[in-house]
DNA sequence: TAGATTGTTAATCGATTAACAATC
DNA sequence: TAGATTGTTAATCGATTAACAATC
């Protein structure tokens, strides 16, 4: 069907500021759909998240062609073809290590369901949190979590433990077979290439905030 | 002192990459003073984080001279520049709006405290939360916002809220006088300029790891 | 001194924007 | 049809890397 060099598996690299920007067009979509808009634009979806237009259109270029000339986008359509790119287009069972504050909240958030997301399983090492539930989830101890991984096809892991164990369990993720990792411990991890690492650090996004508090009169 | 072109207030603009790389050579600084390392360098920092020697030194540059040529870097003292750099040098107290799981989670965050941030107060319309404490921090109800925000010198927010809510909270931060926004709500928001502004979408964290994954074929 | 490492300039690489023919 | 908007190429812009004189 599509001409052009594609091959399916010898796409160029995609830049990750691109996959980041096609999650942000996704949730405007959605929003979009939500308000009753049945069709959008480039110029559209730029001016809602403060990108030109013709940026949109190059972001959604790496995948194919999406749109219509004269027309725009499809928002149903359009959201049907992202989450395809972005593999939530079907489910994904997650694993959180670590049921403190930070791992409860993960739990309950509700924010993960909606996108295809779903939390299986609970892990830690403290008995009085073993055999409990959060928000419906079981906790299981961590030396069950090879066992667990596979019962329930666990693919994605959520590190919610405090840094210094944070290597650790992330080599029993690797162990037990998940696939990627996103990472609350502020601490840099190091996994074999075979598994996908995404980190995010809160203090570094309060610093991020800091500076530009801080410089607001240069750089804004 | 420093020459060049140097006029403090005309500093280029600095890349948010650049200011985001200095988050995490200030992280792996601290790790390499916890185990004793006095100096360090470029390549080594660089190693650390899967960067070139050559943009850790550039990206300091963009700041002043912080290393001895032959030597490298003393620890320490980079640590005192980058937090100066940041704001981190002082602590910011801070609102946190929005006591459900996630708002309670930041709240027990020990991250925080350790760079700088200090949270001072927390916000919710609840009845049932008003007056009470979450980890020894008092929950005001969100009308109190202004007064609270002026009498503990809250300068950052942070907005823990569903993302229907969040649009008006963060008017309501304006308006109280804060100077920047961490916003967790999965929404697009809108700040006048002279507020400074940083997202986090747990669930677009989780689709970048989700993108990664389905194409680990493709891109590592 | 010789070896190491910085700060900085120039070269390379990649990402964003502008422009426009093709299309509805 | 005229107006709107796409997909895509070429031009611009910015960020990363390589190289090296200066320095300890």
């Amino acid at each position: 069907m599509a001409e052009r060099k594609n091959n399916e598996t010898s796409r160029d690299t995609v830049p990750d500021a691109v996959v980041s920007r096609l999650s942000l067009y996704l949730r405007e979509l959605q929003h979009l759909i939500a308000n009753d808009c049945e069709t959008t634009s480039s110029t559209q979806l730029g001016r809602l998240l403060g990108f030109t237009d013709a940026q949109v259109r190059k972001d959604l270029a790496y995948f194919g062609q999406f749109g219509y000339p004269g027309i725009g986008y499809r928002c149903s359509e359009l959201v049907g073809a992202i989450r395809k790119i972005l593999g939530t287009d079907r489910s994904w069972p997650i694993g959180i290590i670590g049921v403190g504050n930070l791992g409860r909240a993960l739990l309950g958030y509700r924010g993960f369901d909606q996108q295809g997301f779903e939390i299986a399983a609970a892990f830690d090492t403290v008995d009085d949190k073993v055999g409990q539930e959060f928000e419906g989830i079981r906790v299981y101890h961590i030396s069950d979590l090879e066992k667990i991984v596979e019962k329930m096809s666990i693919k994605l892991g959520i590190i919610a433990v405090p840094g210094p164990a944070a290597q650790d369990v992330a080599n029993l993720l690797v162990d037990a077979g998940v696939e990627g990792v996103l990472n609350f411990a502020p601490v840099t991890i190091s996994l074999p290439d075979s598994v996908q690492l995404v980190g995010v650090d809160l203090a570094i996004q309060l610093e991020q905030l800091s500076f530009a508090v801080v410089n607001r009169a240069t750089n804004s």
